[in-house]
DNA sequence: AACGAATCCAACCGCATTTGA
DNA sequence: CTCAAATGCGGTTGGATTCGT
């Protein structure tokens, strides 16, 4: 830190000092009791000051120095000096790996609580947490990358689900989280502990600086709907009210969705795999330490040479996955405002939007990107075709797995309303989950190169999972582990609105394939070139943990 | 080499909570 | 019980440094 240019040689303030207007001015010195305190950087002799006496009367009375030491600092800034520099143990330099995946995954589970995450970094400062999570952010929204990795998404999203089965459902009696002493959730850290050994399950799933506009558009994905389908803001009980009444009302709609959507998903991933052939880029070794891609692109990484602002792999470099969507006519898209980058996300994360419907927080600007690009595709691709209007407006043409969609769609809705706690990090992380693992596939799926099988790992989870023998219980749970990922699910809702509805009827109906069939420009199947296929993978990662 | 942008990070500020008289 | 002081916490700022052109 700079030096202030009215201290004496050894750091001292002298009283002459303190009262000059040079010290007032340049050093924002502050009245206290006649007083005038010191501010800015603390120089080595305050340090050493402030140490002795802390060593002397130990920590706390922090007015008290002051008035004792000599020192002209208040109580705060001497406490703070302390904490986040002079006491003992402290551990500088920049994050190892562990600490910064440790901080992701408390992140994800306790929102902005530094102090709380500082807990559980030995030697690390609140402050240096923030101030390292701020910077992450801020890379990773420049750089178009989610903020949490989908392990951690994952995990998250697992964990809100044994909340829910284990009493989270009718989880009133739940203490709000900052009460929690050290676990936010009630789930012990062995469970983020254990995602560490993840890795060998989890499809390593680098976060591809996808700017292309396919990738653009995955994000907007990502955000828009979900966030504010994620909308963190709702009030508990209406959450809690809905969720039951959801559940109790319409449990067995949803079963007879699944296995259409896992036909879908299934044959879907496969396809893509397949023959849009992007590198699925997990990291196939177990054994390899899980390196989130923030540990990639990070400012403090493993090795410690690596900038900031350098990516540190070729894959994150922006021209890399320029085509990842060769399928999808993304000039049938260009018509629509730009899709929603991470700033939607971050913003949304970082100040919820305020209390409002499902259709309202979709519909918002901030988030509409998505929303606004696939109703004007549908619309537009309703008008292209003579017949779609009856078809969409005709109530009578949905099928019963679009019912069964729809209504699993509610569950869905229920499950996540149950995350979206306005104070839950969860409400975050989970609204950063559906951002994290949506670009997944965006961020995978590139040219021509059929991937080798083994690399898709999420697709051959996904096809044990169909492969396995069936049961309600395994369907309903890896229901309700999809549909939340789910665009078309989405946007059948009745949030969605009913005009919406109508314009998606028709994508979701014949004209889909028809649509998808065209915009895959050749390709034999018929929904590999709809945008929201590429998301597919997440439902895959949800799906690798029944 | 110069300049501006980006980044980092220490410190401050304001608010909320806790504590104690 | 009330109130003020102390403490804790999270957000923000601003200067120094680094990076890119």
């Amino acid at each position: 830190m700079s030096r202030t240019t009215n201290e004496s040689e050894d750091g001292m303030l002298y009283k002459d000092q303190i009262d000059s207007p040079l010290m007032d001015e340049s050093n924002g010195g502050s009245g206290n009791g006649g007083i005038v305190l010191k501010k800015g950087p603390w120089t080595s002799a305050e340090d050493t000051i402030l140490v002795e006496y802390v060593n002397r009367h130990g920590e706390g009375n922090w007015n008290a120095v002051q008035k004792h030491s000599g020192l002209f600092r208040c109580g705060k800034s001497c406490r703070l000096r302390w904490a986040n520099h002079l006491r003992p143990n402290l551990k500088k330099g920049a994050f190892t790996p562990d600490e910064e995946r440790l901080i992701v995954e408390l992140h994800a589970k306790m929102g902005n609580k530094w102090a709380r995450m500082a807990a559980h970094l030995p030697g690390r400062t609140d402050n240096e947490i923030k101030n390292y999570w701020n910077t992450r952010i801020k890379r990773r929204q420049r750089a178009g990358l989610p903020l949490y990795p989908p392990e951690v998404c994952l995990q998250a999203f697992q964990e809100s689900q044994q909340g829910q089965s284990s009493g989270g459902i009718n989880g009133a009696d739940r203490v709000q989280h900052d009460s929690m002493p050290a676990n936010s959730f009630e789930i012990p850290d062995v469970v983020f502990d254990s995602l560490k050994g993840n890795n060998c399950v989890l499809p390593y799933v680098p976060e591809l600086p996808d700017i292309s506009p396919g990738g653009m558009l995955m994000k907007g994905l990502g955000s828009s709907p979900y966030c504010g389908f994620m909308s963190p803001t709702m009030h508990r009980q209406k959450r809690l009210r809905e969720s039951t009444a959801l559940f109790s009302t319409s449990g067995g709609s949803f079963k007879n969705g699944f296995p259409q959507f896992d036909q879908f998903q299934n044959d879907t991933c496969d396809k893509i795999a397949r023959t849009v052939g992007f590198p699925f880029p997990h990291d196939p070794d177990p054994t390899i330490p899980l390196s989130f891609g923030v540990i990639q692109g990070s400012h403090s990484l493993s090795n410690g040479n690596s900038s900031a602002s350098k990516p540190t792999t070729g894959a994150v470099k922006p021209e890399l996955p320029s085509l990842q969507y060769p399928e999808i006519d993304l000039g049938s898209w260009s018509t629509s405002p730009p899709p929603p980058l991470l700033e939607s996300v971050d913003a949304f994360i970082q100040s919820p939007p305020p209390v409002g419907t499902f259709e309202s927080d979709c519909t918002s600007p901030r988030n509409s990107g998505l929303l606004d690009a696939l109703l004007h595709e549908a619309k537009t691709l309703s008008s292209a075709n003579n017949h779609s209007s009856e078809k969409s407006s005709n109530s009578s043409s949905v099928t019963p797995g679009d019912v069964a969609e729809s209504s699993n769609l509610n569950i869905c809705e229920t499950e996540w309303e149950e995350y979206r706690d306005p104070i839950s990090p969860l409400g975050h992380s989970a609204t950063s989950m559906f951002n994290e693992c949506t670009p997944i596939s965006a961020s995978g799926s590139s040219l021509d190169e059929p991937p080798p099988a083994e690399t898709f790992t999420g697709c051959n989870v996904e096809s044990e999972l169909v492969d396995q023998a069936w049961t309600p219980d395994t369907e309903r749970e890896t229901a309700l582990q999809l549909d939340y990922t789910r665009p078309d699910a989405i946007l059948a809702s009745e949030w969605f609105g009913n005009s919406m509805h109508e314009s998606i009827a028709s994508l979701l109906g014949d004209d889909l394939a028809a649509e998808c069939k065209h915009l895959a420009s050749g390709s034999p199947t018929s929904n590999q070139g709809c945008p929201w296929n590429t998301m597919l993978p997440v439902c895959q990662i949800s799906a690798q943990h029944p």
